[in-house]
RNA sequence: GCCGGAGUGGCGGAAUUGGCAGACGCACUGGAUUCAAAAUCCAGCGAACCAUGGGUUUGUGUGGGUUCAAGUCCCACCUCCGGCACCA
């Protein structure tokens, strides 16, 4: 099987059958490019055997297929993997990805390796830092110092996308806050076109949307202005959604990091005490602090605001369950109506006062067990009382605005991208730090800054850019103005490199710019794009950002990427009675490698494609691998032994136009598991037909036809099958066949017969029966005449084709 | 807690979008072949019942509803999976 495989996956290198042609209509077909581990498993393989179908069969449907592969291949683990093995990060990257891409062509994917692109070669790298330069120059890349999070493992920072849970997405440790000055990418200048042009992706899955629309989590609110109470001119800004609330504050919470609390003018050991709160607080860990069920805390600061509204002094507090990085970093207490601060006044013993009442009931503060968050009625709150929360909501915007005390605003939740590391195998941020001139960009004809040779570099985790210790990489010149300066020393997070690839492949190996503007834009968007959900955020976030911003400056005509998207489900294998995803740590995996080499690629591809719709999670089984090897079987038996004549068989005809009918259509909707079982239905037919019969033949053209069929699924075999049914060229040269519709009406059909809408018969008639004559010939059937019972007959339903329903 | 998605034979899953529920496959059962086994081929296969030439009842998570007709549409609920989770 291996052999007589690879003497076809040859073959088409060698008569270049899927090298990129750039001419008429184009599909860009694209599976996210993998982080080269070494070897590859059937879990992988999933992704890119869904991609190759779609590849083969557009490119035989007539389309210019761009179908091209690359490598993610920048990140920890070839750092930890070199610490582990004493080998350079490069040398193991390079050696993976050799593996890996003869895995990639032993499972007979028709990628078009020109054009690969490896993110870890200075070639590649040039170009994420000359998007670095041009973000820098608009104001879209900065640094800043604040709190991040950092990962104690891994020695680095990470972006808030890269927490799950308060733990590193990588090893799991837990995550800490440390204040450093970090590069960031404005991503939140695009946030309202990346929530709003969601709209326009109707080819994406709902989920995904829905997932991008949470993270973005836009909300309107307003700025709320409070006086303090011991001076005319200060102010504490607060941000909510729920001004219809504002009389029912009755306390203020900042949290711990907001600078304004250094101001407050507290005495001198209430001011000790909030110290020693702020710097409790900042130990603490993501989850201890921000778990929604760590009891919310603070320290009263001894500093009372006015509610602009009412007039009313309300005490300030310092609590950690405010978020310094989301709207004001401040925000109203109002335990009647919001939970956390409900609970916060319970332990403070901080008055609850009620202002929104339940239409069908009466609430009391004296035995209110939570807040109530709902909408209401309005009460104790002036001239807006009785009204509905909702309308008063508006309307108490609009009196603050035009006194002045505050105005509408939009918050986020998404926060700028994080993008600097403290780590060696990354590409390198190309700003230069003059002790004259400040932080300027490296030169575009200086790019790329080339990372320095691993074996120059300690580049064990110490918590500090490994880079720094490299003098002939940290000292270099001012590039404005001549003069000794120093080079940046993090390194970007491997999301910046994966945010573009998909623009290289279009132009992959052009040396002058990062890519031809005509090329791009022939190729751009990527026609379908197939990809793991676990990428549902991070990546196709950032990827739909950097788009935006080049399609901004004018480098590319559309401003989204992925025109169709596809999340496959993930593939899983049982490990001691129990269903896993399948990893290699796991010990479950099954690599591509050995399987192919004994039981051939296609019938990988095929097991894979029929045991689950491929959005479905898959439980790989032998099982399943014998069922596809029986059915590959017996396609080359009626290929090969049924004999190649022309009969007279309408069925055949019927069977062939059914089959290219429905195969079409499963395509269509990404139903590859029953465009399989469209094609076993036809060797069901035609196995069968011979068996019964051994005067059946079947006519060269409908077998060709089918071997046409089946290629984009089973490509090796299809195409040997071909060059053995007489053919020289390769199948896929071959036009994929139209259904011929007049071959799907059949001559004869049967009707089910239904009285008062049960089953009680059925009848054959000639597809150009009248419908008169149809209603007689159902009155004769037997057990049709049993159920009437002589009863008056209401009306009789006919639905053409199909059925007869006789109303009594 | 909030937001999504899904519940169909012993199992993986079909159902042209309101028109024969269970396509296709696995497992299982019976038969052919074989000295025997494997492999292969043929047949059967939701459940219960009448009596097995055929027919009846029931059946798509639960309970209601709309309709001549519901796996599919509407309402309520249950369970599972995924995402977010002090975002004010």
């Amino acid at each position: 099987m291996y052999s007589n495989e690879k003497y076809w996956r040859e073959y088409w290198i060698k008569n270049k059958i899927f090298k990129t042609k750039e001419e008429g209509k184009k599909f860009y077909v694209l599976e996210m490019f993998p982080y080269p581990s070494g070897d590859l498993h059937m879990g992988h393989l999933r992704n890119y055997v869904i991609g190759d179908v779609y590849a083969r069969y557009y490119k035989m449907l007539g389309y210019s297929v761009l179908h091209p592969m690359g490598w993610d291949a920048f990140g920890l683990p070839a750092e930890n993997a070199a610490i582990k093995k004493e080998i350079s990060p490069k040398d193991w990257t390079l050696s993976n990805i050799s593996v890996s891409k003869n895995t990639f062509k032993e499972m007979g994917i028709s990628y078009d390796w020109d054009r690969e692109v490896t993110t870890c070669l200075p070639d590649y790298y040039k170009w994420t830092q000359w998007i670095f330069i041009k973000l820098y120059e608009k104001g879209l890349a900065y640094r800043k110092e604040s709190p991040v999070n950092w990962c104690p493992d891994c020695k680095t920072v990470l972006a808030n996308e890269q927490v799950e849970d308060g733990k590193c997405y990588r090893c799991g440790a837990e995550v800490i806050k440390k204040n450093l000055t970090q590069w960031y990418f404005k991503i939140t200048k695009y946030a309202d076109r990346l929530l709003d042009d969601l709209e326009k992706l109707d080819k994406w899955p709902e989920k995904v949307k829905m997932m991008q629309k949470n993270w973005i989590g836009r909300s309107n609110g307003v700025t709320v202005r409070f006086p303090f109470l011991h001076s005319r001119t200060e102010f504490i800004d607060v941000y909510t959604t729920r001004p219809d609330t504002l009389y029912g504050v009755t306390f203020m919470a900042i949290a711990p990091e907001n600078p304004i609390i250094q101001r407050l003018p507290m005495e001198e050991d209430i001011r000790k005490k909030v110290d020693k709160y702020i710097k409790t607080s900042g130990k603490k860990s993501e989850i201890e602090r921000a778990g929604s069920k760590t009891e919310k805390d603070g320290v009263f600061t001894g500093i009372y605001v006015k509610n602009p509204l009412t007039n009313q002094k309300v005490a300030v507090f310092v609590g950690d369950y405010v978020l310094a990085s989301y709207g004001t970093g401040a925000v109203m207490g109002v335990p009647a109506h919001d939970t956390r601060d409900f609970s916060f006044a319970k332990k403070y013993d901080i008055p609850i006062k009620i202002v929104i009442q339940p239409k069908d009931k009466k609430i009391n503060d004296k035995d209110m067990k939570d807040a109530y968050i709902e909408t209401g009625i309005m009460e104790n709150s002036e001239q807006f009382s009785g009204m509905l929360s909702t309308d008063a909501k508006e309307q108490i915007i609009e009196h603050l605005e035009k006194i002045g005390w505050g105005e509408r605003t939009v918050n986020y939740r998404l926060r700028d991208w994080l993008i600097s590391r403290q780590r060696y195998w990354g590409t390198p941020i190309p700003m230069i730090h003059c002790p004259k001139c400040g932080i300027v960009p490296e030169k575009i004809e200086n790019l790329p800054v080339l990372l320095p040779d691993p074996h120059k570099v300690d580049y064990i985790p110490k918590g500090k850019s490994p880079l720094a210790s490299v003098e002939e990489f940290v000292n270099t010149t001012c590039p404005v103005c001549g003069g000794p300066a120093k080079r940046d020393t993090d390194t970007m997070d491997t999301f910046v490199d994966s945010s573009w690839y998909y623009l290289r492949y279009s132009d992959a190996n052009n040396e002058k710019e990062i890519f031809s503007k005509d090329k791009l834009n022939y190729w751009m968007p990527v026609d379908l794009y197939i990809g793991g959900v676990e990428h549902a955020i991070l990546h196709l976030l950032f990827s739909r950002f950097i788009t935006k911003f080049l399609c901004d400056e004018g480098l590319i005509k559309n401003d989204e990427p992925f025109k169709e998207l596809f999340t496959q489900g993930m593939v899983m294998n049982r490990v001691n009675g129990n269903l896993e995803v399948m990893s290699k740590s796991k010990g479950n995996a099954i690599p591509v490698g050995p399987f192919v080499e004994k039981e051939g690629s296609d019938v990988a591809r095929g097991t894979i494609l029929f045991i689950a719709p491929p959005e479905k999670a898959l439980e790989w089984n032998e099982e399943s691998v014998q069922s596809i090897k029986n059915f590959m079987r017996r396609i080359v038996h009626t290929v090969e032994k049924i004999p190649t004549k022309t009969v007279e068989n309408d069925d055949i005809d019927y069977e062939i136009n059914f089959l290219i009918e429905s195969f079409s259509h499963d395509l269509q909707r990404f139903k590859l598991n029953t465009a399989v079982s469209s094609l076993m239905k036809f060797i069901n037919f035609t196995e069968k037909s011979f068996s019964e019969n051994k005067d059946f033949g079947i006519p060269k053209g409908i077998k060709e036809k089918f071997i046409i069929v089946m290629a984009p699924i089973f490509p090796h075999l299809a195409e040997k099958l071909w060059n053995k049914t007489g053919n020289e060229n390769s199948v896929f040269l071959e036009k994929f066949p139209k259904a011929d519709r007049s071959k799907l009406e059949k001559e004869e059909i049967e009707i089910v017969v239904q009285v008062k809408g049960k089953i009680r018969g059925r009848i054959n008639i000639t597809s150009h029966i009248t419908e008169e004559k149809l209603k007689e010939l159902v009155m004769e059937i037997d057990n049709v005449r049993k159920f009437i019972d002589n009863k008056p007959i209401k009306k009789i339903i006919y639905i053409p084709k199909k059925l007869v329903n006789i109303i009594v």
